[in-house]
DNA sequence: ATTAAACTTGCAAAATCTTCCAAAAACTAT
DNA sequence: ATAGTTTTTGGAAGATTTTGCAAGTTTAAT
């Protein structure tokens, strides 16, 4: 195995568990403690690990919401059911903004040939359509915010304003009767503008964000038109979230 | 086997496993490690993979990539070259605008690390820095032009026009005594809102640029500082741009 | 304060890389 | 087809990087 393999290996593993010792990781990857230690100091300058006594630990959020990567399995099949869902509620030649979470990104996927402009801060999806020139899609300047792909600052913020959509396809790290909250400071200001810029709001949330308060407050519960979830959502909070005036779907 | 067979075995042999070693690869397709290595050089000034200690490595897991720069095989040890050539004249801390071309493009693989700040409307720059958290790269808005990746139109030109840097390392489509000019009028605008917004003008231009004329005018020769081109271009034409007060570079 | 575990640093062995060269293969021109 | 030329390939020598270990220092917990 090579040195790249195995820090990956590492942080992979790191990913799931949080917090690992020297001993533990040195025996997943089969070398030597000591080296172990080197690739965890590099990896802890690259940022997403922090050293400690005995061992190492995340530095990321445990939130899946915007940790972009290809191999992120995370709830992978109740998130694409989710973006078809949300998908189908897109009817031809309309605007669409699509957020920069995982979970829009699936209902991106899904939207080739429906819309007809696609406004969006978040690189992965602004590649996905990239070479398809049946929709225009109008990415919003600023600064790439590294490992999530998502354009960020007030350029983001400045062009989303002078933009209007007829939808905005949104994802966030909880809901509760108090409103959307989201794990990244830095989004909220983008996703305010989103919302602001959108006629219709739609919320894809996967079940594992029920019940959740991230950080940050992004909005209240009035300002949702429709929310698409999963079939493991709680029914509790769907009943009390239904009595506002929206509409909950859930997809299969 | 064919050599580009060869490669093209590796190469998806890769897409699949993500890592490979040197000796895994060299089962793989029945020739030498020495070999293997020659091939693994090759495909990693590509663009497609990584060379690491032992063995090589994907360089885009995500599945939505640009095919762009993969598929644009002309005259690639020669961009390449212009690319690292041009890239060295950058110095540490400087803001770095790249123009969307795939000369520029080359240049940009060679700049990480170097540059403090890196400007762009190319998608595929874009990725290409991504996951690197040492440099920051402010995106420009725009619509997508499909094919090539590249942000177009007013938001593109008007976020710009907001922002400087110490160099601009452009490309464009033919150069003659009477200027630079360029295949797409769209990018014209954008290209011309670089200009000013940098200090320093290169140009990196292959050697058929040369004596060639394309549809839509771009800048005056005076306007470049520098230009970085391979050891091919027409030597008639280098001694008359020489005359006005420029910098010419042969990359090797 | 004491002690055991964990950390850093320096070093030598092992693995890997680059560069160069000669043999083999492929290509060209007669 | 054949001789000469170019390109590609495999391997070897020396340089470089990585790895595991050990000596000495720091950390954390009692």
């Amino acid at each position: 195995m090579q040195a790249e393999e195995r820090q990956f290996l590492i942080e992979q593993h790191l990913q799931k568990v949080e917090f690992a010792s020297l001993e533990e990781l040195s025996e997943k990857v089969d070398v030597s403690i000591s080296t172990v230690r080197r690739d965890l100091t590099l990896l802890e300058t690259r940022g997403t690990i922090r050293r400690t006594h005995g061992g190492a630990r995340l530095i990321a959020p445990k939130s899946d919401e915007f940790t972009f990567s290809a191999r992120d399995t995370h709830q992978l099949t109740e998130k694409d059911a989710i973006g078809r869902t949300a998908a189908s509620l897109i009817k031809p030649n309309q605007g669409v903004i699509i957020d920069a979470g995982t979970t829009a990104y699936h209902a991106a996927k899904h939207l080739g040939g429906k819309a007809s402009h696609i406004i969006t801060n978040s690189l992965p999806v602004a590649n996905h359509f990239g070479s398809d020139n049946s929709v225009e899609v109008l990415v919003t300047g600023g600064v790439i915010y590294p490992r999530l792909g998502v354009l960020v600052g007030p350029l983001a913020v400045e062009s989303l304003s002078m933009m209007h959509a007829d939808i905005a396809i949104m994802s966030g790290g909880g809901i509760t009767l108090d409103g959307v909250t989201n794990s990244h400071a830095l989004l909220i200001d983008i996703q305010r503008a989103m919302l602001k810029s959108a006629q219709h709001i739609i919320f894809c949330l996967d079940h594992t964000k029920f019940n959740r308060r991230s950080v940050s407050h992004l909005c209240e519960i009035k300002a949702i038109d429709t929310i698409v979830t999963d079939n493991q959502a709680p029914e509790s909070l769907i009943e009390q979230l239904q009595k506002s005036d929206m509409k909950i779907m859930i997809a299969d």
